[in-house]
DNA sequence: ATCAAGTGGTTTGAAAAGTCAAGCAATATG
DNA sequence: CATATTGCTTGACTTTTCAAACCACTTGAT
């Protein structure tokens, strides 16, 4: 056999590697709450620099797991907006799983390690 | 506030933290297929090396997803045994999650081959 | 026009993180 | 001894991420 597993081929085994990359799935979290521009997203993802920001959010795109529409606004600003596609708002329920797991598992108090 | 996000307090935002870490979701998918010994897992995970598995599998154990047993094997070699804890095989429902977005999103693009 | 602030990004040099190839210690086979 | 497997560490190297500055443009106040 020349690969150790079969996973290779796995859609799941591919997921990961998409939504493991950093920032990634923060993104996906601050896009579910609704469409944001880059300034705003940036602020609603918390930490993430532009340069890296800009990057996700091209391979996000090519995925089409989100969607880059420029705001014209009437002859003004053009405001680019960043929002999820239906395929990205299906993360929606990976995203609730971990939610589900971090309340539960992560608590929501100050403190880390407590597993009583 | 003077945090530009309250994000950083909930459980949810650091969840992705630790799941984002490179070859996290690889190392508890593999070991939600049951329990494997160090090479064992590495070939599972496919592609990590030894000196990553090493520290994640020590962030994970510190974290209370897997872990680690020492199995005397009655004299033999001892083998050391990775095992996810109640809190990581828990982690099932985001894995799952994961693979039912791929089957959907990710199933027909790019390899031909699909198991499901 | 100037100052101050906000939009969406790009560029840069450095630090952090991850990777690879190798080696170590122990056991077993030949 | 040579080879192979187990688990894991080490050191050199590569990739990714970071913080901060900067560009082009708009809006508001002065």
């Amino acid at each position: 056999m020349s690969d150790a597993v079969s996973s290779t081929f796995c859609p799941a085994y591919r997921a990961i590697g998409v939504l493991q990359e950093k920032w990634v799935l923060h993104i996906v979290r601050a896009l579910l709450g609704g469409e944001k521009g880059f300034n705003e997203l940036a602020r609603a993802v918390g930490g993430c620099n532009s340069a890296t920001l800009t990057q996700r959010l091209e391979s996000l795109e090519d995925l089409g797991v989100i969607a880059k529409r420029t705001e014209d606004g009437g002859g003004k600003l053009a405001r680019s907006v960043y929002s999820l596609t239906p395929a990205g708002q299906e993360l929606q329920t990976v995203i609730n799983a971990i939610d589900a797991w971090a309340r539960a598992h992560l608590g929501g108090t100050g403190a880390p390690h407590s597993a009583g």
